[in-house]
DNA sequence: AACCCGTGGAC
DNA sequence: TGTCCAAGGGT
């Protein structure tokens, strides 16, 4: 559970919402038991929802295909949906002791500084970086637990993406890339865009599901500034709550059409469901 | 490989 | 203020 919500969330942001769901959901069955609406909501504001619907399916398919025991085999972990070769990984070495290799952003750019004189590491993941981590680990399967810990708290503490603190890290002398002089990367990160994206329309149109208990008039979702005064009378109860992210939704530079193609998106992506003229959370 | 998917804190 | 980026996965 924890893994997952870690997947581009921040440990601060994840740890309150964890706890709820440990409280309330305490075994994959109890989860697989609730509604993909309610998971959804729980989900809250930690971003990616689709993630959400994922832990949910994967709780479902372990009560049911592993007598409601997440399972401790990697091949069986990799297999579930929202669970690829990190976490996969991080279950079998952080959960269950074993010894496997795990590449994650942390630990990649660690191995880009310390070995390869690199300030940051490949674009994506490469059979290299793999080699190379599996290269390093301990054969000792207890020492290798401790090690991937290890190299990924150096990457989440220390040899951090922006202003590294060298001057405490403990591998300082070997380092591959304080000895080439901190070079500069040799690409620029294509940086996420934001600001006028389909994400921030379907951004702003899941927190007006999360909120509505009531299904939301796909009008109410797919105008625009403009049109919204003529649409506000048919706001019944709107609350102070959903009258303000009704609002944010309506002020976002968007065309129709991009409108249209964000509420697609969350349908076919399974996080909302539209009948009747209306939307809301999945089913 | 490249691209898409949320959210908010730090700088 | 705007940019960066975070314990990735799926297509």
């Amino acid at each position: 559970m924890s893994e997952i919500m870690l997947q581009q969330t921040p440990v601060v942001r994840v740890l309150p919402v964890w706890r709820a769901w440990l409280d309330r959901w305490p075994t994959p069955a109890a989860l697989a038991a609730a509604g993909p609406a309610d998971v959804v909501r729980a989900w809250g504001r930690l971003g990616y929802p689709r993630r959400a619907l994922r832990l949910h399916a994967a709780a479902t398919r372990i009560a049911h295909q592993h007598r409601n025991e997440v399972p401790n085999n990697h091949a069986q972990l990799l297999d579930l949906p929202g669970i690829g070769s990190y976490t996969a990984a991080a279950v079998a070495v952080f959960a269950f002791g074993q010894r496997h290799t795990v590449v994650d952003t942390n630990i990649r750019r660690v191995h880009a500084r310390l070995f390869g004189a690199k300030a940051l590491p490949a674009k994506s993941l490469t059979a290299a970086e793999t080699r190379l981590a599996d290269r390093l680990m301990p054969k000792d399967t207890e020492l290798s637990v401790k090690w991937n810990q290890s190299v990924m708290e150096l990457g989440a503490l220390v040899c951090t993406a922006r202003s590294p603190t060298c001057h405490e890290c403990p591998v300082f002398e070997q380092c591959a890339w304080i000895a080439a002089g901190r070079p500069e990367p040799d690409y620029v990160p294509k940086g996420q865009s934001w600001h006028g994206t389909d994400r921030q329309v379907r951004g702003a149109m899941m927190a007006v599901l999360r909120h509505s208990s009531d299904p939301v008039p796909v009008s109410l979702l797919l105008t625009d500034r403009s049109g919204a005064e003529q649409l506000a009378t048919r706001i019944e109860n709107p609350g102070r709550d959903s009258a303000e992210l009704l609002a944010r939704l309506w002020s976002l530079p968007a065309p129709p059409e991009q409108r249209e193609r964000a509420l697609d998106g969350l349908v076919k992506d399974g996080l909302a469901s539209r009948r009747d003229n209306t939307a809301s959370l999945p089913d």
